[in-house]
DNA sequence: GTCTATAGGCAGATAGAC
DNA sequence: GTCTATCTGCCTATAGAC
């Protein structure tokens, strides 16, 4: 029956992504994957024994990868070249997961899976602190986040995009990011109007 | 029976909106709404004809806020100075409505009910297009879309966060993202691995 | 490996009493 | 306005034939 695929576990995997990214994981069905395959939904679980084995082997690899490479980061990650080289593979390795990086992106469903969310939200937590560095403060945290913001969104926003080409531009922004500096602070004025000079 | 509150219907949409960030919309049910107010189903479906309409009643004066925003825009969208009142205006409303930004930036599945989606859709595309300007192609295209994550991202990420103090902080971040030079492509070299100077 | 059939649960929504 | 009771439908998951 192989026509020319693989496997049909490896099918059923592939159509899933697809459907959680576009519908969110707990909105997309077994159901629909199995139609979609022209198989039925006890076909599907003969290869995964629930719905979340689903999630669990899609998501699998790339937290692995996104834990290997924050293993390997240079601790020294605000100094400016440490900082650079880790947004660079960091961004390598969202590049090569792009589909799952929607998927986690803009999916509270997935997220809410603790063994899934729990692994993202301290990889998340380690890489803006270590992006922060020990002591930028408030503002330093901020910048990290918001740097993070100049990597992910043109990943998930642009789906069509091709975005090999911006890379380094991308880095250079999210460089930039890490280094706008805080003004000080007018106690009494209005804080968050700011003025164009 | 009010104990202190202006009205049940204000409280179903609190508690709603709360739950659809937590857990995404389609995933959160009536009964969850009902239950955390000690009423039933019935009586939220006696203020609202259907869930969707709860969706709709949170999301819609947001969203006017945001077409009324860019209506008044200034069409001068990329001139540095005009950028930069964009981003300040831009900035602003979405602190004032940052629970909804939560809910439509973490979850696809409110953004898959067209009349939310397609006006979310249209008004992140004028935004962006505005910032990149007419003659900028597919590098100022990617540069606009970086800079709203610069917004975006630490409104969503660091919800305890109070980021009054730095709103001047992320609209310099965001500028400086939009003026990112693309660096002359080298054909035949490897594209997207980036020398460290 | 894939099927049919079905269990069991919970969702959104409605009818009608109070 | 809120209730109880109920309808209908889809979901995850399982049992057992082929």
């Amino acid at each position: 029956m192989r026509v020319r695929h693989e496997d049909t576990r490896d099918q059923i995997l592939e159509v899933a992504l697809e459907l959680f990214v576009a519908e969110g994981y707990e909105t997309a069905s077994i159901s629909e994957v199995a139609e979609r395959l022209g198989i039925t939904k006890a076909a599907v679980y003969y290869h995964f024994p629930a719905k979340e084995d689903l999630l669990l082997t899609l998501v699998g690899p790339f937290l692995d990868h996104v834990d290997e490479m924050l293993a390997t980061a240079v601790p020294t990650g605000h100094f400016p070249a440490g900082r650079r080289k880790l947004l660079e593979t960091y961004l390598d390795v969202l590049l090569k997961h792009r589909t799952l990086v929607c998927l986690l992106s803009r999916d509270v469903s997935s997220l809410n899976h603790p063994p899934v969310g729990q692994r993202v939200k301290d990889q998340t937590r380690r890489l803006e602190s270590m992006l922060a560095g020990p002591r930028g403060g408030k503002a330093a945290e901020v910048r990290a986040v918001a740097a993070l913001g100049v990597l992910r969104r043109p990943l998930v926003h642009l789906p069509q995009q091709d975005l090999s080409d911006f890379c380094s531009m991308l880095i250079d922004g999210a460089m930039a990011v890490l280094s706008v500096p805080l003004p000080r602070k007018r106690p009494g004025k209005r804080p968050q109007q700011a003025a164009v000079s």
